[in-house]
DNA sequence: TTTAGCACTCTTTGTTTCAGATTGCTAATT
DNA sequence: AATTAGCAATCTGAAACAAAGAGTGCTAAA
């Protein structure tokens, strides 16, 4: 446990290292951050702070930065999180009210907002489709060689995808259809479509394979299928004086780059709601030079996916979170 | 015009450069290219051809690089369009044929395709809704304040949306809504829907001002939504010579984060199937030290929107546009 | 316990130097 | 007349060095 002095002081050093992107100088905090000793003094509880690891050097002459178990000890105990000023309270709220009918919509709004408020890089995905029950199928003819199908969720979510034949078919089989699918999937799991069920299908109607097996292998396709991923600031982050480094700034594009690394970050662990991941925190070795901040957001009970910010391990923490928190809050209340 | 051999040696430089990102020297070229002079000759042909403005020196005494005119004289006069092996068409042809129902399956796999083989990085946007006629409104009711509008146009597309209510409404009501719709919006131009008719539909059916309104609303947010928008193989622009420069990379990001100078550029000027920009010749400011090359896409005489590669003035003309030539017969034949 | 003072270390910036690459031009050669 | 050899001139880029500046650690004084 850390004395109050000390607390002061990797405070001060964090907060001026996440303003100013320079090591900070013992002298530059005297005076500063209601720390009125001298130099020396501030020095004296900088090389302890090194000792224990909160904070290191550039080189033997230079002033500190915070360390990765520095930032986590100022995340974990230091940081305020109602960092968020009225103008960007109001921005917010007036945003997140906007009328959306689908869940995408909110999802990019709600990206858009968190990149335009902290300026940082922000990622999102779609809600993940595990777990969800089927609640309805609907088939609709849209040509006699096309039909759509739609699927309900039990949490509200619609899927629809289209389906192609070689052959005509008619309304009476369009019916039949209907009466089967939902007969047999109401209720189960999305993905019971990908399993015995299939053969299931098949067997049982094979009066029409021709128009059985197309409708199956869309649907399958249109559940696997990868979930949508917005991206929005990526240039925010080329303003940052991290990405003066010419290794930082392609990493990063590399990393933004690959949808699936994307992917398996803004999925992993949740342990609480909001979850932050310091350079080497990160399970990929591709982020070590960043830090992540994921939150699910959620209407009510509603998953509606995944959002994730990336930034350097010098990352405004407490905007970050502060942020976070209020979007939380905000859509809680939100009806869909 | 040019004497043959101040072509060959035009000719060299610019492929020596497109290949090396280094300035050609008048050695460099002797014994190679067909051209069988001394260096010395080769310097005096490089004097006249900087005079006439084709190429340029970066110092007194350095090398020469292309000038944008000397590019845009060898992409019209002296490229060679099948540079393209056949593993190459071998792979190309293999993701085309995939099945796809959906139009923007297509583009995605062309976008992602080009990429892979030109390693530039490529954008496409789907097709554009102008000029599209309605051919059939579907009403579909998924719950009973959730309906489903289905727009098919002339050319196949299809767009869906979802509209949600304040009230219930019935399947009776859904009948006559499909039937005035359709009445009054078959065979009329898609963007109807935001003129005169607005007010005649509310007007006609004010029995449920209600129902109506909502729907109207809803459809024409999805006739004018931002066209969809593809982005591939970002990071590989990261890996020229040219993005060693901060600036330059910089700039890039900046260009592909903006979403609407992205859209802009994929839907300025179409003189022919493919067409070039490069440089100061492209339209937007942003983009004179990058060299563009787009091309519409089509199945038959379905336009499957515009894909566009974005690389630097130093782009591997002839690769590309041997691709694009490649793609665009391969897609003529194709089925949808 | 705090602070003043100072030697020491390392970075940053600017300068100078030098080798290497390439040109333009002139004179010689084909 | 066209081509080429040869060479001075020019510029870049790397390396080596110097000087200034920022900041620390430590000692001794307050």
């Amino acid at each position: 446990m850390l004395e109050d002095r000390k607390k002061k002081v990797l405070q001060a050093i964090v907060e001026e290292y996440i303003n100013t992107a320079e090591p900070v100088s013992s002298s530059s905090l005297t005076n500063n951050y209601d720390l009125n000793y001298s130099s020396a003094t501030i020095r004296n509880e900088m090389a302890d702070l090194e000792k224990a690891g909160y904070i290191e050097k550039t080189h033997t002459s230079s002033g500190r930065i915070p360390s990765e178990k520095g930032y986590r000890y100022y995340v974990d105990e230091l940081l305020k999180d109602d960092n968020i000023s009225v103008e960007e309270i109001k921005y917010i709220s007036e945003k997140l009210e906007t009328k959306v009918n689908e869940i995408e919509e909110l999802t990019k709004i709600t990206t858009t907002t968190i990149s335009e408020i902290t300026h940082y890089t922000t990622l999102a995905i779609g809600p993940s489709t595990e777990n969800l029950l089927i609640e309805e199928i609907k088939f609709v003819l849209l040509g006699p060689r096309m039909l759509m199908a739609i699927i309900l969720t039990n949490t509200g979510m619609v899927k629809e995808t289209i389906i192609k034949f070689e052959e005509d078919i008619s309304e009476k089989q369009v019916e039949t259809i209907n009466y089967m699918f939902n007969q047999k999937l109401r209720g189960q799991p999305l993905d019971i479509i990908d399993g015995p069920l299939e053969e299931y299908l098949i067997n049982e109607m094979k009066y029409s394979v021709k128009v059985i097996k197309p409708i199956i292998q869309q649907i399958k396709k249109v559940i696997s299928e990868d979930r949508q991923l917005y991206l929005e600031g990526a240039n925010k982050s080329f303003e940052l004086p991290e990405f003066n480094s010419l290794s930082v700034a392609k990493n990063f594009v590399n990393i933004i780059d690959e949808k699936e690394l994307m992917t398996d970050i803004l999925n992993s662990g949740f342990a609480k709601d909001i979850n932050v991941y310091i350079g080497d925190e990160n399970e990929k070795k591709e982020l070590k030079d960043f830090s992540i901040i994921t939150f699910k957001h959620k209407v009510g009970n509603k998953d509606l996916g995944t959002i994730g910010i990336i930034g350097p391990k010098r990352m405004d923490y407490s905007k970050v979170i502060s942020v976070m928190k209020y979007i939380n809050k905000k859509l809680k209340d939100k009806g869909i």
